[in-house]
RNA sequence: GCCCCCGUAGCUCAGGUGGAUAGAGCAACUGACUUCUAAUCAGUAGGCCACAGGUUCGAGUCCUGUCGGGGGUACCA
C-alpha cells in the first residue's frame, strides 16, 4: 500500500518534469481515494494545480503528464477525468497481496511504527472526586482513552494520566456535606446548605462512617475524617466506573503534591524573576498583558490561596520536565479560556509550548425524550455513567460517544439509548464480526480446514463484492493512521461500518446466488472465500480493539 | 461588549491540507429468507449545506458580516 503510493507520486514527479512543467516536491502530489469506483482507487489533481500557472487547460495538461507517465508495476491504467483529475486503477495482484499481508499480520494489521520512539501523555478525566462521573465526563473517558489506543497503536509509548485536587473548597465542603448528614443520621437537627452536595451517595458515605464509627463525631474537627471517608469512597467508584469502561490510568497525579515538593513556589519565583509576576491589592498578578494577552491575571489570591492558573502551569511544568515529547489535554468545552494562560506561563518559563496539544470536547447534552436535563453534580439531578451502562452496556456507551467528532454538541437522547438499543449501529459492527465467526465454524463442520488460507488461490476472488471487500478492508491502516494523526477517533466507528456494510453485501450474495456462497463444493473457491472472511473479521476485531469493544463470536 | 465551538435530509450526525454528481444511520415507502445468523441485503423518496457578501479555474470546506444554539469572559475549577 504505502509502497504503491510512493511509486505513483515519483512516476507523477518524473512524468511532470519530463513534460517540461517542472520539478514539484513529493508533497505536491496529492493523492487521495477515489470515491466513485469509475474514479478508480486513487486519483492526483497536480494537473489541476499546476494549468494556472502554465496558463493552460487543466485536462490539456493531465493528458500530457499521462504522455509522459511510465505506469508503475501493479497498476493497471490511467487516465484523465472530469475537469483533469489523473486517476489510477490498481490492479488485482495488489489487492490480492494486501489480502495477505492481512492475513499475514493478522492482530498486528493496522498497527504501525510512525511514534516509534515519542513518549506522549495523554490528561483526561481529571474530575475531582466530589460525586460520581457522568455522562458528561464519560465522553471524556471514552475520547481520551481512544486516543491512547490510537497513539499506542501507531508506535507511541503513551501514560494515561489523571489530575485531581483533593485539598480545595470545592473538598471542604464535600466533607462538611457527609458530616452533615451524618449528624442528621444521628439524629441531629442540622441545617444542609442548597449549595452543599445533594446527591444520594453522600448520605451512603454518611452510613458508612455511621456504621465504623458510632454516633459520637460530633465536634468540627472531625470534619477531615469526614472528607477522607467521602474522597476514599468516590474514587473507589470513579475508578470502578472507568475499569468497567475498560479504562485504567496509569497515573494519579495530586495537585497537593506540587506545593509539597515547592514546585508552586518555584513558578512564581521564576515568574517573578522575569518581571512577569507582582503584587497588587494583595495578590499576585501574572503579566499576561506583556504575553499577548488582552489582561493580566491573579494567580495568588488575596487570601493566599492560589487560583486554578498556577497550579496548572506547574503541573504543566513539571509534564515537561519529566520528558514527554508530546502532551495532550482533553478538557471541555468549559475549560476553553484556561489554556491559554497555561501555555503562556509554560513559554514564559522557557518551554515550547508546542510540545502541549490541548484537545476541547464539546458538551453532551442530555435528553429524555423531549426534556433536557441539566447536569450538575453538586444538585445532583445528573445521569451517572454508571447508570447508563446499566441500561446499554459498555460497548453502547463507548460507541455512542466514539461515533461523532468532539468538536460537536452531543444530543445524548437516554429514552432514545435505552429503548432502541437494538438499533444502534455498534450491533451491525458486531454482528459482521458474529457472523463471519459463525460462517467460519459452519465451513469447519463442513470439513474444509478454514485456516488454510496462506496457500488458498486468492486469484479465484474475482467478483464485485469480493473486489470491493478487499478495497476496504485494505485502506484500514492508513484509517488507524489518519485517526491518530488528527486525533479523531470517530473516523474509525464510520470506517467500521462501511467495512461491515460490504462484507454484509458479499456474504448476502450467496443466498441471491448459491454459487456465490462462501461454503460450496468448490474447495479452492472455497478457500479463497475463507481467507476474504478472515481477513475481514481480522480488520473489525482490530477497529473494535482500537475502540475498546468487544467482538463477540456469536450474537 | 469581546473570545471559542456549532448550524448539512423529518431526527442524530459524517463530509483529509478547497476538487468530480453533498453522504450514512434512524424514521417513511417498495421488494428479497427452504439461511452461511433477516441483528441482513437491494431499491425509492427526502437538500437554497442557517443567511448575505467576498477570495478563485473551483467553496459545505477559506475570509468578513448577520441570525440562531452552546460554552467562556472572576481574587470559582
Amino acid at each position: 500500500m504505502k509502497s504503491h503510493l510512493t511509486e505513483i507520486r515519483n512516476a507523477v514527479l518524473a512524468a511532470v518534469e519530463k513534460a517540461g512543467f517542472g520539478t514539484l516536491t513529493p508533497e505536491e502530489i496529492d493523492l487521495s481515494t477515489a470515491k466513485q469506483k469509475e474514479h478508480g482507487d486513487l486519483g492526483t489533481n497536480v494537473a489541476l494545480k499546476l494549468a494556472p500557472r502554465l496558463k493552460q487547460n487543466p485536462r490539456k495538461v493531465a493528458g500530457m503528464i499521462l504522455d509522459h507517465l511510465a505506469l508503475p508495476e501493479g497498476i493497471d491504467k490511467a487516465d484523465v477525468a472530469g475537469p483533469g483529475f489523473i486517476n489510477f486503477f490498481l490492479g488485482r495482484a495488489v489487492l490480492y497481496g494486501s489480502l495477505e499481508e492481512i492475513l499475514r499480520r493478522n492482530e498486528a494489521y493496522g498497527r504501525s511504527e510512525q511514534g516509534k520512539g515519542s513518549r506522549t501523555q495523554v490528561e483526561f478525566v481529571s474530575a475531582n472526586p466530589t460525586g460520581p462521573l457522568t455522562i458528561g465526563h464519560g465522553r471524556q473517558a471514552v475520547i481520551g482513552d481512544t486516543i491512547a489506543k490510537l497513539l499506542e497503536a501507531t508506535g507511541h509509548s503513551v501514560t494515561r494520566e489523571y489530575y485531581f485536587n483533593d485539598a480545595g473548597r470545592q473538598m471542604r465542603i464535600l466533607g462538611d456535606s457527609v458530616r452533615r448528614r451524618y449528624l442528621e443520621l444521628a439524629g441531629e437537627a442540622v441545617e444542609f446548605p442548597e449549595d452543599y452536595y445533594q446527591g444520594e451517595y453522600i448520605r451512603d458515605i454518611a452510613r458508612g462512617v455511621l456504621q465504623d464509627k458510632g454516633a459520637g463525631l460530633k465536634s468540627e474537627s472531625d470534619l477531615a475524617l469526614f472528607q477522607n471517608r467521602a474522597e476514599q469512597a468516590i474514587f473507589r467508584d470513579i475508578k470502578a466506573t472507568l475499569k468497567r469502561l475498560g479504562i485504567v490510568f496509569d497515573v494519579f497525579y495530586n495537585e497537593k503534591s506540587l506545593y509539597e515538593t515547592g514546585k508552586i513556589d518555584k513558578v512564581i519565583k521564576a515568574l517573578r524573576g522575569k518581571d512577569l509576576a507582582y503584587d497588587r491589592e494583595g495578590a499576585v498578578w501574572f503579566r499576561t498583558s506583556k504575553l499577548g494577552m488582552d489582561q493580566d491575571r491573579v494567580i495568588v489570591k488575596s487570601t493566599g490561596e492560589p487560583t486554578y492558573r498556577l497550579p496548572d502551569i506547574a503541573y504543566h511544568k513539571d509534564k515537561m520536565d519529566r520528558g514527554f515529547d508530546r502532551v495532550i489535554d482533553i478538557f471541555g468545552a468549559d475549560h476553553i479560556a484556561t489554556y491559554p494562560d497555561v501555555l503562556a506561563g509554560l513559554k514564559a518559563l522557557g518551554y515550547d509550548p508546542s510540545r502541549v496539544t490541548v484537545l476541547i470536547h464539546q458538551f453532551v447534552t442530555l435528553t429524555e425524550g423531549r426534556e433536557k436535563i441539566k447536569m450538575s453534580t453538586r444538585k445532583a439531578n445528573f445521569v451517572t455513567l454508571d447508570e447508563l451502562m446499566d441500561e446499554v452496556g459498555p460497548d453502547v456507551t463507548r460507541y455512542f460517544f466514539l461515533n461523532r467528532s468532539m468538536s460537536s454538541h452531543l444530543n445524548f437522547d437516554l429514552t432514545l439509548a435505552k429503548t432502541q438499543s437494538d438499533e444502534n449501529p455498534v450491533y451491525y459492527v458486531q454482528y459482521a464480526h458474529a457472523r463471519i465467526c459463525s460462517i467460519i465454524q459452519h465451513a469447519r463442520s463442513a470439513g474444509v480446514d478454514p485456516e488454510a488460507g496462506p496457500d488458498a488461490d486468492l486469484g479465484l476472488l474475482a467478483s464485485e463484492e469480493e473486489l470491493d471487500l478487499i478495497r476496504i478492508l485494505k485502506e484500514f491502516p492508513r484509517e488507524v493512521s489518519e485517526a491518530a494523526l488528527h486525533f479523531e477517533p470517530h473516523r474509525i466507528p464510520a470506517y467500521l461500518e462501511e467495512v461491515a456494510n460490504v462484507y454484509h453485501r458479499f456474504q448476502h450474495t450467496g443466498k441471491v446466488d448459491a454459487a456465490l456462497r462462501v461454503v460450496t463444493d468448490n474447495i479452492p473457491l472455497t478457500r479463497a472465500r475463507l481467507a476474504l472472511c478472515r481477513a475481514t473479521r481480522i480488520v473489525l476485531a482490530n477497529g473494535l480493539d482500537l475502540l475498546g469493544i468487544s467482538a463477540p463470536e456469536r450474537m
